[in-house]
DNA sequence: ACGTCTTTGTGAACGCGTGCACAACCGTTC
DNA sequence: GAACGGTTGTGCACGCGTTCACAAAGACGT
């Protein structure tokens, strides 16, 4: 039995709300706050008390009844678990618009996401800086990869181009993918992809649009409707 | 009854699938495809036929038992049920790298959501030219969301500046919002907000690298791990 | 030391989404 | 017009995630 031994499986969903958590436990910590009940967090978070305990429960029995949780300990207990007690390199293909912001962001770096290298097919774009990084030809990706150990790779592209960042960034051995493009990119198993369509999103937002005018059409109605979302 | 009448209500995983599906079968349309079937199509958006097949029901019985479904009609019917059939007109508050990428992606107007202006509160910012439009003052906002009946705004502002810039857009009269800053924005009930946050979705990418490291350094051991995720 | 108060951790019920399996149905061929 | 191959639409069962409700447990005052 290893000391740092693999604990059971977090399910998706309370993945995706741990770095929520960690992000308002962190400004409370700021904020001087020492001890946080599962009722406040939930509040600040916009979801359920029981919830907040359950997802915080999966990574042990990290709370004291009758007093709440430490913020600080929390803090820590959800950065290991999320991978975030040391930095991850990540490289960015295609530096176009997205590609530009997204390097200049700087929320990336301010997280733990240090960007490795920005890379471009497009000689023109090749050796310009972008957020004081120089944009790099495609060939060195391999290169850069391997001697930065980056694990997680951003594709920036056009859509047509997505697929082909994709395999290059498998080829050099990446093995988690965040894509931009509005397209589905297919990958080996075992590497992770998510993706991120702003358009689809825009998308959703229209289609309760079209339902909000279409029920105040055919009747003078109040709908009261308590959609949300979380993330992915 | 009207002719146009609200339909039962779509679920939201399925709401989440339509735009991907629209997608592929506008792109099918392009190639020349007229016909397509649920496995075809399940296959592209790369998801159960058996899905595809239950969230087409949703919009009808649109389908030809024996054939498949007619590619150009079911690309009206979702883009109908979307709100895709008019356009959307969008505006975007923060004219930061992100604000200006998302200014000059193409892909919004494109695909019918058109950026009826971009706002920030930095004097320095406004009357800039971003993407070919000129950035203009927060407090032009009310009077070109009412002009142009702008009913979705895109968060872009810094975290801090978010609940404010979400404040004033409801305030303005939009009932969707579409959030890119790194925090919890809340608003009154009966407006839709969406929140898109990259550190997130880096921060689950690497939760899944770290069990990855933390699986082969424990044993060695082939890891078939299936997890995929679809925008939401 | 004991009782009270507060909050956690979790068993259990519920609801939504997914996937299987199949009957209903269309088009085509003989 | 009847039989057949193909595909849709959907009833049903299963599994995951959410929520309720409560027992277990620490802290604090008397």
């Amino acid at each position: 039995m290893s000391p740092h031994r693999t604990r059971r499986r977090i399910p998706d969903a309370t993945v995706a709300r741990l770095p929520i958590y960690l992000q308002i436990l962190s400004a409370q910590l700021d904020g001087g706050t020492s001890n946080l009940s599962s009722e406040e967090l939930a509040t600040l978070a916009g979801v359920n008390a029981a919830k907040v305990r359950k997802d915080l429960s999966y990574l042990g029995s990290y709370g004291t009844r009758g007093v709440g949780y430490e913020v600080q300990y929390l803090v820590y207990q959800i950065r290991r678990e999320l991978g975030l007690d040391h930095e991850w390199n990540v490289v960015i293909l295609g530096a176009g618009n997205l590609g530009q912001a997204l390097s200049g962001y700087g929320g990336f770096t301010e997280r733990g996401y240090p960007i490795a290298g920005i890379f471009d097919i497009d000689p023109d774009k090749v050796d310009t800086l972008v957020g004081g990084v120089r944009v790099r030809p495609l060939d060195e990706l391999a290169q850069v990869v391997a001697a930065r150990s980056v694990s997680i790779g951003v594709i920036a592209t056009p859509p047509v181009a997505a697929q082909d960042a994709a395999d290059r960034l498998v080829r050099a051995g990446v093995t988690s993918i965040l894509n931009f493009a509005p397209t589905l990119v297919n990958a080996p198993l075992g590497i992770t992809v998510r993706t991120v369509d702003m358009s689809v999103e825009m998308q959703i937002l229209s289609y309760h649009e079209q339902r909000r005018v279409a029920a105040a059409s055919s009747l003078r109605s109040v709908q009261a409707d308590g959609s949300r979302n979380q993330t992915a």
